[in-house]
DNA sequence: AGGTAGGCGGTTTTT
DNA sequence: CCGCCTACCT
């Protein structure tokens, strides 16, 4: 390991013996490269097993990054269960144990969809009649679980939530997963916790062999988590925490800047702090730093550049009339720097945003690739095929059934499916069961028999081929047995027939995905832990994102559009207008102003044109808060827009502009 | 059982 | 403004 390449500070954590130990990390000080030096250093100096570090992470990203610099620098590809996120690690301890919690080991895990579409089953069984929508009740259910609060645990509940008939819903929702052998994302948690906490045994087993734990990002924790991570630790207490308190941008998800705030004393530590920066130009920290003072919750600390090879610039702000002219600027700002050698990022504070600034990108014939954004394996077309997969797979799984019984259609309506479902709740078997049941007892009409009979053979067969064929021709068979492609190819109405035919598209995607494992239990728990976005674009394109999602990252270039009151900060901050609602905003626009080397462009637009009204805005407060910048006036602006409006029927036209040219040669490039 | 028209509600941010 | 849900029609 090249340990000279550490600076004096990044050194002293790398190399710190034994015991708990907190890293405040500022952003661009090198806070992966500590990490994966530390994970090194210990494997190799403190002659640790591999297999005995927890090294948890927030994104799949990071984890994935980790992974490969540990892979390098120890020359070896290790794969170990223990680096990852906290959902993925603890699914894969879940997995191992489900037993204790009364699941499965093929347990699925629902995404936010499915997660709805139960709690709605729910609610309606619990005869609840308000105007409050299901997802109040699924953040309610999700927050409780954050704070380690179990469905039986009513007067908890009571003390937490006020909503209507929460802990009756939490609590048939939970028997509910059971039932189907499924957890969400923080059942994943939860149980992990209920099992280490209930089986004394089993937890010392597991302190016995855990040697050391490194978290990264640790500002976004949240209670459970925490709690979670320190029934691992044991008495040698080698905890060793990075993080940056003014990062912490996740409070809305339960994260709890508090637990690094309060770590020196809880484990009465040293702190090492990392305040050389080799990212951005003093211009930029200066614009970062006077933003981030104005925050009282803070351990406090300021960044100095460390990046000679930067150049200075001015960072400016422009004002615009309207998010159109605003986008039409970034575009054509954009353009006119672009070049292969640099990177250019554009981050937005909310996913509105992102269309109209997408739609200059295309007119301008830029090479853009928006980052997170819809998950692939959320797509209709990709959660109805895995459905089958699903059921062919776990017998249990109601909601897959549901979802595929009458898709494509076999003549089987609400009537049918409702005989299924009461002989199901009455003999508390699986809707697969029961339909199985129904025909072996002769109990359905013959005209019904005829329509299930030949989705029934579909799941057995596919369950038979389980195994004992490749993923891929599994998903073939599913994709062309089931008639699902027949169904879209079909389609007549003309609009829908070109939207079918990007799904099938989807389809061949998901085909090459399944590909990439080898056993279907695998596959699933990729598709329900790992957010990906399948269509890769490879090379230097534009990223476009939101701020949260630019977090652990840096481009040359950065924009920042939308800077207005309501927008950012957001109009939910404003609305609690409370000084914890506001100090996380003022942290998101610290990440966002860090991501920069040495060009910074903030903007914004008195009017935005929102649920088809125009709204309008004043610009933000935090641009006043920013000292080293001007806003440069919007005369300038009206008579420049004119000007990219006819560069714009130019690159419409069919000669070749440079945007083209350079669109060509990008694709030309990045074909197979 | 399936198709369609009109009403209504919804936008932070992600594992 | 768009996409989903419901009610009503075939």
């Amino acid at each position: 390991m090249d340990l000279h390449l550490l600076n004096k500070e990044q050194k002293i954590a790398v190399e710190h013996q034994n015991g708990p130990l907190l890293v405040l990390s500022g952003a661009g000080t090198g806070k992966t490269r500590v990490l994966t030096s530390r994970f090194v250093y210990i494997v190799k100096n403190l002659n640790i097993d591999f297999h005995k570090i927890i090294a948890v992470t927030f994104t799949n990203k990071a984890a994935n990054e980790i992974k490969e610099r540990v892979n390098k620098e120890l020359q070896h590809n290790i794969d170990s269960p223990w680096i990852g996120t906290f959902h993925s690690i603890f699914a894969k301890f879940l997995r191992k144990h489900s037993q204790l919690v009364k699941l499965k080991y093929n347990f699925n895990i629902l995404d936010t969809d499915d997660q709805k579409k139960l709690l709605k089953q729910v609610i309606d069984f619990c005869k609840i009649d308000n105007d409050v929508n299901e997802s109040i009740y699924l953040n309610e259910i999700q927050n409780l679980k954050d704070q380690k609060i179990l469905s039986n645990e009513k007067s908890k509940i009571s003390k937490f939530s006020s909503i209507e008939g929460i802990s009756d819903v939490y609590k048939l929702y939970q028997e509910r997963l059971l039932e189907i052998n499924s957890v969400d994302f923080g059942d994943i948690l939860l149980h992990s916790y209920q099992i280490l906490s209930n089986n004394e045994e089993l937890r010392n087993t597991y302190l016995s062999y855990i040697d050391h734990i490194l978290i990264d990002e640790f500002q976004d924790t949240n209670l459970i988590q925490y709690d979670l991570i320190k029934l691992l630790l044991n008495k040698k207490r080698n905890l060793f925490c990075v993080g940056d308190d003014d990062q912490s941008i996740y409070a809305w998800r339960g994260a709890k800047i508090e637990n690094i705030i309060n770590f020196p004393k809880e484990f009465d530590c040293p702190v090492v702090r990392l305040t050389k920066n080799y990212r951005s130009n003093s211009a930029i920290l200066e614009a970062a730093s006077s933003i981030i003072s104005n925050n009282k919750n803070r351990l406090g600390k300021e960044l100095i550049s460390f990046n000679n090879k930067i150049p200075d610039q001015k960072i400016s702000v422009k004002s615009f009339y309207s998010q159109e002219e605003e986008s039409l600027w970034v575009a054509e700002s954009v353009s006119r720097k672009f070049n292969e050698n640099n990177s250019f990022g554009v981050l937005v504070r909310l996913t509105a945003q992102m269309r109209s600034i997408e739609d200059k990108f295309i007119k301008f014939a830029l090479p853009y690739e928006i980052v997170g954004g819809p998950r692939f394996f959320e797509r209709k077309e990709i959660k109805d095929v895995l459905s089958y997969l699903k059921l062919a797979n776990s017998k249990q799984d109601d909601l897959a059934f549901e979802r595929i019984i009458n898709l494509p259609r076999r003549g089987i309506g609400d009537q049918s499916l409702k005989i299924i479902i009461d002989n199901a709740r009455s003999n508390r078997i699986s809707f697969l069961q029961s339909l199985e049941e129904l025909i072996n007892a002769n109990r359905l009409a013959p005209s019904l028999i005829s329509k299930t009979q030949p989705f029934l053979d579909i799941i057995k067969k596919t369950k038979d081929l389980i195994n004992k064929t490749s993923l891929e021709d599994l998903g073939i068979f599913v994709i062309e047995e089931s008639g699902y492609l027949k169904m879209l190819e079909n389609e007549k109405n003309k609009l829908k027939k070109i939207e079918n035919e990007s799904r099938i598209d989807n389809l061949k995607e998901l085909v090459n995905a399944l590909a990439e494992f080898e056993n279907l239990n695998e596959f699933l728990e990729h598709v329900g832990l790992v957010n990906e976005n399948q269509k890769k674009i490879r090379g230097n394109s534009i990223k476009l994102m939101t701020l949260h999602a630019a977090k652990g990252l840096e481009f040359d270039h950065v924009y920042l559009p939308g800077w207005e009151e309501g927008v950012f900060p957001s109009s939910r901050a404003l609305e609690q207008n409370t000084s914890k609602s506001l100090e996380e905003e003022r942290r998101l626009a610290y990440v966002g102003i860090t991501r920069a080397k040495y060009d910074l462009n903030f903007s914004y637009a008195s009017s935005r044109f929102t649920y088809g009204i125009n709204n309008y805005s004043l610009p933000s407060r935090f641009l006043s808060e920013i000292n080293n910048i001007e806003i440069e006036s919007n005369n300038l602006i009206n008579n420049q827009s004119s000007k990219i409006k006819n560069k714009i029927s130019i690159s419409n036209s069919t000669a070749l502009t440079p945007g083209k040219k350079r669109m060509m040669e990008f694709l030309n490039k990045h074909k197979k």
